[in-house]
DNA sequence: ACCAATCTGGTAGTTACTATCACTGAGGTA
DNA sequence: TACCTCAGTGATAGTAACTACCAGATTGGT
């Protein structure tokens, strides 16, 4: 299916993508999402609007796409179950971060902009908060509760869902900044704000032991 | 300016828009919200599809139109401050849906309808979770901390937006369970499962026997 | 050299939404 | 009653995000 079924095809079609991608984001950022068509993106991008949608379902996902999904419940999934629900979700936030923020500076930079742009935007703002919606579901999942005892998957449900909310208001702040302040540090903090101090452990990236 | 310039005036627009809003949430559980298009329930409510727009500016928003945000705002600006931020806003969204869901057995049926497009429906769900983007704003004003310091607003949104993550937690519980479980129970034991057992008193009508 | 699969492009259509202009009828005043 | 104002409504035409459907081009394997 999507495997590499030649290296030369999916090479070219990851380029094709991640090229779409960027020139999309910098219209969106110089003229502002609404103000541009994909009709504009595909002449910048070089390809046809046809291409575009082959590669991305809506507008929305231009800016969107995003497949942290999985690092986080990995991360998850290899926590240890006698922690508390909250501090589990949280470690794996915060180490999410880290990896995602430590990568390159242009990476970064990239994710910064895209940030901003989905802040500031109500479609992608909606959407977004909507793949968090998606991302909690995984999130539960990977808890590897007993997920037929109803009682057990709602308290899952509300713990990720809190810990998922307060990693945003971390990541509208770290937006704000500038990305100047450190992102995992941000998580740390807003988890503290709004589950006392005690939950999470403020080592300064996380835990570098893992 | 939208005072009752003449009683008639308003009462009529008020019962079309109510007219409006009725057929169109009928039509999309019927046929699906895809499926129905704007023409269909501007002709379901026997006016033309301009009118319909004129009172809801998007079609989301004839399933999402919804102002129960002041009713949060107030019982929060009303709340003591010395109690912890989670707490504040824990028995505020409890008291709020104890008035809403008390209310009327019509009303809350059609809340449910409601509630049930906008879990199924991904466009619903994402506007629905901006709208709660909005109201956790109106939240963090209504608490009244010092809005200059911006660690404290940092804590406040942060507190807030996993108060809402929760509460939206037993929003779809709810409504999986057609509304048989009482809604502040539900909110009350979310917020439990997320903060811990002692963030919120089991309050008036909270959880009796759990 | 041939076949199969994938990538890409074009055309036409649906639908949400907007801008603009014209009509109707209610509310207040003389 | 007669008149004026204006909110509410409607029709038309247009933009832009998508969605089939079909056709050509390029790559990989035999």
């Amino acid at each position: 299916m999507t495997e590499q079924h030649s290296t030369l095809r999916a090479h070219r079609r990851a380029e094709t993508q991640r090229a779409i991608q960027a020139h999309a984001v910098r219209l969106f950022t110089e003229r502002g999402y609404d103000a541009t068509t994909v009709t504009d993106v595909a002449e910048a991008a070089g390809v046809s609007p046809m291409t575009v949608y082959r590669h991305f379902p809506t507008k929305e996902d231009l800016v969107l796409v995003d497949q942290r999904g999985r690092l986080v419940a990995e991360r998850i999934a290899a926590s240890s179950a006698a922690q508390p629900l909250v501090r589990r979700i949280g470690s794996a936030l915060i180490d999410a971060a880290t990896t995602l923020t430590g990568d390159d500076l242009a990476g970064k930079q990239f994710l910064l902009a895209r940030l901003r742009l989905m802040i500031s935007t109500p479609a992608l703002r909606a959407k977004h908060l909507d793949n968090n919606y998606a991302l909690q579901q995984a999130i539960v999942d990977a808890l590897g509760d007993d997920a037929a005892d109803p009682d057990t998957a709602f308290g899952a449900h509300a713990a990720a869902s809190a810990c998922l909310a307060a990693m945003h208001t971390a990541l509208v702040r770290w937006a704000e900044d500038d990305g100047r302040t450190e992102l995992p540090g941000l998580i740390a903090k807003a988890l503290a704000a709004a589950f006392g101090e005690g939950i999470v452990d403020t080592g300064p990236n996380g835990a570098p032991g893992s």
